[in-house]
DNA sequence: TCAAAAGTGTTTGGTTTACACCCATGA
DNA sequence: TCATGGGTGTAAACCAAACACTTTTGA
């Protein structure tokens, strides 16, 4: 395996990331095509001697997307002793003859799962050394996972809903201007229910955390809606005392 | 040392517990005193080659603590590269001479943290190898901790408040039968500001997780208020379920 | 000129907050 | 008998949900 040398990584701790992106109105998330299983699988990486495990899923969030200063968070660690047995990438280093790395990928791991939160259009996806796909697939298009990766990604999915309900992250999905629509659809896209329109833009304006632009977004048929950017200092407040829960 | 073969764990990882207990109307934190240094730490461990976190941890908490089944999480993960400097098990370790084990804990270690709940009066604080108390602290008493564990209780307390806003998760710190008094004060502790009595109540109710009781609870001054116990089933239900957020 | 989407406002009902009275107990 | 805390009820304020009309645009 090239540029690849275990020394440098910390024994039996792995990354996983999800990373979501909103497009036509679906909720994707990037995936990797393992080269010989075929198998799909979460972008993944290892923690370097000296980096900490943010830093590391930063690395390997801009080597699968190209992109810095992406929403990133941490959300669970899964370590199940049996999680790392049948591991697609053992087989694939096997298949390419004796590699030194093998030993490294037959550890037991144990995986810290982050969650990113990405524009999709900014995104430039690029496989791994174990892949030769790195596509977005729709959340309904997602079948089987390798290892334990579709608990990962479910658990994710759930911290998500769930963080949506007491910070406004949702709008790092999209560019940085964008239409009361678009939010809405994000949202009703994520939580999976309707909403009502109305009330959607009243919610989301009383939290302040928007700029309401004199431009309207052209090109789409009917009436134009209006462009919204953020505040970013209001945006940054919210974002860190949260809306405060029922006490 | 004694009865520690790291042969048996696995390498760079590490768990970190603050164990919550209520008692006198003060929320108190489950800490140990080191040998030499003195310095508090958290109760702390290693995870076995063949447990996963979850198991080291509740085997962490069973020998502090003697308690089994307890209310326990995972909240954080802590990999700062330095976090691990300045360990003063490692000065304990050269202070009673050459240690076999004095590599194992001069390593970096990642620690995952996790907090628990627990019945204060069930407790029984057994020190571990390199401390010579266990200890309850209440918060306000806490000064400095080893290493980042100042970092992680805060983190840990932040997770408690944030999830009591959505989970009826504080009724682990008390007693099988309680007031709604004694609730209040829990409440009122955690959460760090003052609620009304009656509103409180109201609220507490129409979560529909408590069975009223036909017994008082005798001995205090003054009117004897009514004990309450947890109608399991519903509890768990909106343990699983939480309180919707406001969407 | 019509259908579809977007902008905006009002009514209604439920939840939360604020507040008051009576009861039980031990000093 | 009185101070203290506990049990319970109600009115007001606030917020969230439901709902309707007007405007803009491209076909």
């Amino acid at each position: 395996m090239t540029n690849f040398n275990s020394q440098n990584y910390l024994k039996h701790i792995s990354l996983d990331c999800v990373i979501f992106g909103f497009h036509e109105n679906q909720l994707k998330v990037l995936l990797l095509q393992m080269k010989y299983s075929k198998e799909w699988s979460l972008p993944g990486g290892f923690v370097k001697n000296e980096e900490s495990f943010e830093e590391a899923a930063k690395r390997v969030l801009q080597e699968r997307t190209g992109l810095n200063n992406i929403f990133l968070q941490q959300f669970c660690v899964f370590s199940d002793p049996q999680r790392s047995k049948f591991n697609p990438a053992v087989k694939d280093l096997q298949e390419s003859g004796t590699d030194p790395n093998l030993e490294w990928f037959s550890q037991r791991f144990i995986s810290a799962g982050f969650y990113a939160l990405v524009d999709f259009e900014k995104v430039h996806p690029l496989p791994d050394f174990f892949s030769d796909h790195c596509e977005w697939k729709a959340l309904e298009e997602i079948e089987d996972l390798m290892m334990d990766h579709r608990k990962i990604l479910n658990k994710a999915l759930e911290t998500l809903r769930l963080q949506l309900s007491y910070q406004p992250i949702g709008f790092n999905l999209l560019p940085e201007k964008f239409t009361m629509p678009e939010l809405q659809k994000l949202y009703e896209t994520i939580l999976d229910k309707g909403l009502d329109r109305r009330n959607f833009q009243r919610k989301i304006l009383s939290w302040k955390i928007l700029n309401k632009l004199d431009e309207r977004k052209k090109g789409g048929a009917y009436k134009a809606p209006y462009l919204y950017e953020f505040h970013l200092e209001n945006y940054n407040k919210a974002l860190k005392e949260g809306f405060s829960g029922s006490w």
